[in-house]
DNA sequence: ATTTTATATGCTTGAAATCGCATATAAGCA
DNA sequence: TGCTTATATGCGATTTCAAGCATATAAAAT
């Protein structure tokens, strides 16, 4: 497949334009525990999810220690980069809004910018992945 | 699904790309068989994809008389449809360039800027819709 | 070293999308 | 009316895709 039918492809499911949502309302580079608790997916899925998005071209990870941060790819074409700043600015559904705010949220938990804490209760739980040290915020 | 999920999605498929890229170089509308001539692809594909595609909000079908025209949707949101023109002038850079070439040799048929054939030779021989019509060019 | 935590991935299942073919519908024409 | 042509659509077969669950890997912490 050519590279626009795969980037089309790529943005044509729900959680995956939610999840370059995330990555164009903030504007940074956003780690996947982050991202698991914004959406309350399991970080199955969103990992999952992560891996095509990346595959398209759309983004870039990197690894840092535990953690891994996802960012749009500063690689891409001008024009993708353009097209999905423009995109950005137009996912005004509320799903959307929402899902800014919740990270938001979620990114204040961050300590000189990186992130320190897995995901968090509910979404924990939802997981099964549930970690002892989020069990004792429950 | 959400409109730009939805549009995505329509938009990430090799065929439907190639389709929309046609209306996107002309920028007028374009018949069924002109199409399936121009992509050589069988008629009920082409209509297909072109269902899924005015389904999507991105295109309009309009026939007159045995013909069914079909031309980038005007009633979309602004945005949508800037998008897509300056989708359109990035294919033009890329590949599909053959498609549009391919179109505006079938256009020159037009009469008063109407079509009036249906599919020629080589497509219509795949489509083993050949019209009586067409054979005889052969 | 062992355990814990963050992330990735293999596998199965069900749903959805695509293709190919046949045929239906719609409209013009003899 | 009956035939021809343009376009659409129903259906079965095949492929693709996402969800769900388990488990693997990688890196820290104890």
């Amino acid at each position: 497949m050519n590279k626009p039918a795969k980037i089309f492809k790529a943005l044509g499911d729900e959680t995956r334009l939610r999840l370059a949502n995330l990555l164009l309302q903030t504007d940074r580079e956003i780690c996947v525990c982050e991202m698991v608790d914004a959406l309350e997916l399991p970080q199955y899925q969103i990992s999952k999810h992560l891996t095509i998005l990346k595959n398209a071209g759309i983004l870039q990870a990197s690894r840092k220690g535990t953690w891994v941060y996802y960012r749009l790819d500063d690689e891409s074409s001008p024009f993708w980069r353009d097209f999905l700043k423009v995109l950005g600015r137009h996912l005004k559904q509320q799903a959307f809004v929402d899902d800014a705010a919740k990270l938001r949220q979620r990114l204040a938990l961050r300590q000189n910018g990186q992130c320190v804490v897995g995901f968090v209760a509910a979404t924990a739980i939802k997981n099964k992945f549930r970690t002892k040290k989020a069990a004792k915020n429950l």
